[in-house]
DNA sequence: AAAGGGGTCAACCGCCCGACA
DNA sequence: GTGTCGGGCGGTTGACCCCTT
């Protein structure tokens, strides 16, 4: 297996490119075009080696990147892509028309990361986080009655609510990966919906189809996730029925919908989930360390991201403004 | 106003894989 | 089977920027 030589011989630069190599690059591919990137500085006077030319171009020079922040429609879809493919950061690139692996990889590192750990999910495995679980089960028998009485639960950033609600989206994260892994191997699907709630079973809801996955599959440039999960609680026309009344109350989760009709449809099939947005803190009453650089923008956006990433209902009287 | 520290991001490194000759 | 090449990936670096003190 044969290596490319590095950058760092035959007196090739290194470092940040100047306006000049990014012209004569710009210029050699619009006259000849990509492709033959070790061939490539050379032919074009460029005292680069292959590989930066071609990191050069892709991630930056190219002409369908697209600059500047991302939307938060980018960040839902990054957020699902991974929950599936995981670090497969040029196959998550392709379901997001101009941005590169590179940028998104990056922008996951610095924002979506943080953002999964202030909600209590482990970016890596879109997983609870075990020390926060663990807190919750903890705390769970004690705080729980206390939590139905606003004045006990006055002053306690643990809800057990919030706990179960992770524990949902993130059992049907690693559900969805389940199955995806499973249709892959031509196995049927592993989770039933009608199965008794049990222990600490967290009921789920979300569902891949052979067909789901075809038409994800087949749709590249189509962020379609959000469309799988609304297909699969519209068109099954079923809801568990564990997920109609646990404890008295009605729970669920959604995955990141990217509009509220989509929310409004799923919501009017379980009579009390409400969006979970209207459920959270506002933004500055977050006491995370993590948030230091944020600016408020980017509070807002994630205030906005969570709202639709996580939907569930919890008893009037309730109050969950001191648990995110 | 200046210094220090943390965040961001372009760029690089090392390794790996698949295609091809 | 082996070497070459293009490309992908995870991790890291370092310059720059911004905020706090």
């Amino acid at each position: 297996m044969g290596k490319p030589p590095g950058c760092d011989k035959n007196g090739l630069k290194k470092g940040p490119w100047t306006a000049e190599e990014d012209q004569k690059l710009i210029d050699y591919i619009q006259k000849h075009g990509h492709g033959r990137w070790r061939t490539l500085p050379k032919n074009a006077g460029l005292k680069r080696c292959g590989k930066s030319c071609r990191l050069r171009w892709t991630n930056y020079l190219r002409p369908d990147i697209k600059r500047g922040k991302f939307s938060i429609e980018e960040d839902e879809v990054i957020i699902q892509l991974h929950s599936v493919l995981g670090n497969k950061w040029s196959a998550i690139a392709a379901r997001l028309p101009g941005r590169t692996d590179n940028e998104i990889k990056n922008y996951w590192n610095t924002h979506i990361k943080k953002k999964l750990l202030r909600m209590g999910i482990d970016p890596v495995t879109h997983a609870p986080r075990l020390d926060l679980l663990e807190l919750s089960s903890l705390l769970s028998s004690s705080l729980y009655n206390s939590s139905l009485n606003p004045a006990g639960f006055v002053g306690s950033m643990f809800n057990p609510s919030f706990f179960s609600l992770a524990t949902a989206f993130l059992s049907s994260n690693q559900t969805k990966n389940l199955e995806i892994n499973n249709l892959a191997g031509n196995i049927q699907q592993i989770q039933n919906p009608y199965e008794p709630y049990q222990g600490n079973q967290v009921p789920v809801i979300t569902q891949v189809s052979q067909a789901d996955l075809n038409q994800f599959s087949a749709n590249p440039g189509l962020p379609n996730l959000w469309q799988i999960d609304n297909n699969v609680s519209d068109s099954k026309g079923f809801l568990p029925t564990t997920m109609q009344n646990i404890n008295g109350y009605n729970h669920g989760f959604y995955l990141g919908d990217q509009n509220l009709q989509q929310v409004c449809t799923f919501s009017e099939k379980i009579p009390n989930l409400v969006p979970f947005g209207s459920l959270l803190s506002t933004p500055s009453s977050s006491s995370t360390p993590l948030n230091n650089g944020s600016s408020t923008e980017d509070i807002e956006r994630d205030s906005y991201c969570s709202s639709n990433m996580l939907i569930f209902d919890v008893p009037k009287g309730l109050n969950v403004n001191g648990c995110m």
